[in-house]
DNA sequence: TCTGGGGTCCTAGGACCC
DNA sequence: TCTGGGGTCCTAGGACCC
């Protein structure tokens, strides 16, 4: 049981998190763009084989995420299958964070299909309960959009996700604090965000079943099972709110990867190369368009059995440019490749981003053709942004399966320790990032 | 869940310095 | 040459999320 130094919140809400999660999102928006498609088990995810968003009505037949669409097509002959059309949903997403602004400057857009909003200090605004302010937001979304969401509200952020995805779909579901630890009483411990599988488990061998007993135990005990998070989720569980609603946009990243899976696995030296290639140029683009450039790039190739081997390599300088990398991530891959072995996925990592900034080419460098290489990338990203991703593209990415591997004599590498772990990620050295046209 | 793709944050321990 | 203490920064890897 709690103990008397820390009670649990009693007032209602100290203060008043909403959280708003749309109940299948994908599917919700095609059967509102496409209203004949309501009521029918609706999956997407076609471009990939695999079910991305499955609708409720999927659901109650038993499809879910992450299923193969052959086995589903055989569990409902009638299953209406559309490809990702990730445009749309970004167009609803913004239309849903756009009402919730009406309401509060303070949201903080989570997901695409899931957010926060900070209600605190707004019943005088609106002369009203906050359960009401929710509850017009809700009605808000589903008419304006024709989708559904889910809503919870608490007095702070974890204790709202928990309370939005209570009552699935359509929901409303308030947890003022007078209330936190009978709803908690009623979750399971996997239900925390921030509690994964293996925290789940330490937890169940101390004998804790749900989140209230968790909270039951004292906060040290709390920091020395979990460290920090331990800490902060612990307070928020019982109603002391330890993330703030941050309203700002994310606008950059700490890293970009892209890796693929291939449709079945091949050992094929030029098959796998031509794939790593691609990845690498959706990585550079995206690089591009966010105004970053790399200082260093991991090269991973994935074998059948799901262990996987990289290289990475620290650049003298960061780089945008998609030609210059290449005869690096050749040499990478020279020395990962190895003859015979069945590769299913290949997988690039950019890291130590920075903004872009074009002066800081060092003298002796060929400036003049870094620069021209660099305005030759944008208007190939130009180009593929009108027709169509990788209608331009480098010619290694195209898979000819007689083409010949000319050696190169790139630039020498200075050899880093092997790395311990079991990506068995080696790491290298390299003096001076070679040019290439 | 027998494994799809793209991210973030935390931490222990090593390297290095005084 | 050995012994001691303490601080900071960096890194690899773990854990988690949507």
């Amino acid at each position: 049981m709690p103990t008397e130094k820390q009670p649990l919140t009693l007032s209602s809400y100290p203060s008043a998190i909403l959280h708003v999660d749309a109940d299948a999102f994908f599917t919700s928006v095609e059967q509102s763009v496409h209203p004949e498609l309501k009521g029918r088990p609706v999956v997407t995810g076609k471009e990939r084989g695999i079910i991305a968003c499955a609708s409720y009505e999927a659901k109650a037949i038993g499809i879910r995420r992450g299923v193969a669409l052959w086995d589903a097509r055989r569990m409902c002959r009638e299953l209406v299958v559309l490809p990702s059309d990730y445009e749309t949903y970004s167009i609803y997403s913004k239309r849903m964070f756009d009402i919730m602004r009406r309401y509060t400057p303070t949201v903080q857009e989570h997901s695409v299909d899931e957010g926060f909003a900070d209600l605190s200090g707004l019943r005088r605004m609106y002369r009203t309960s906050y359960e009401e302010i929710a509850k017009r937001m809700q009605r808000d979304i589903c008419g304006e959009l024709d989708i559904t969401v889910s809503v919870g509200l608490s007095p702070t952020k974890s204790l709202s996700k928990l309370a939005s995805d209570f009552e699935k779909p359509h929901g409303f579901t308030p947890v003022p604090g007078h209330q936190i630890h009978e709803f908690l009483q009623k979750l399971d411990l996997s239900d925390v965000w921030g509690f994964g599988p293996n925290t789940v488990n330490l937890l169940h061998k101390h004998g804790l079943r749900t989140p209230f007993d968790f909270i039951s135990r004292p906060e040290k005990w709390a920091g020395k099972m979990l460290g920090k998070i331990g800490l902060e989720i612990w307070n928020e569980l019982r109603g002391k709110s330890m993330y703030p609603v941050s309203p700002e946009e994310k606008i950059t990243y700490a890293s970009i990867s892209k890796c693929k899976t291939f449709t079945s696995p091949s050992s094929d030296r030029d098959f796998v190369y031509a794939k790593l290639i691609r990845n690498v140029e959706s990585a550079f683009i995206k690089l591009r368009r966010y105004n970053l450039q790399a200082r260093e790039i991991y090269i991973g190739l994935r074998h059948q059995d799901f262990t996987q081997e990289g290289l990475e390599a620290r650049l003298n300088r960061a780089t945008s440019i998609t030609q210059e990398i290449v005869p690096l991530v050749r040499n990478i891959f020279e020395q990962l490749y190895r003859e015979g072995i069945e590769y299913r996925c290949t997988l690039i990592v950019l890291s130590r981003l920075e903004p872009l900034r074009n002066e800081q080419f060092e003298l002796f460098e060929d400036r003049v053709k870094i620069e021209k290489l660099f305005r030759a990338s944008r208007v190939i990203d130009e180009v593929n942004e009108q027709f169509g991703k990788h209608k331009l593209s480098l010619g290694t990415s195209l898979f000819l399966p007689n083409h010949k591997i000319t050696e190169r004599d790139d630039q020498p590498w200075r050899k880093g320790k092997l790395l311990k772990g079991e990506t068995a990620r080696k790491r290298l050295n390299l003096p001076r990032l070679s040019i290439d046209v």
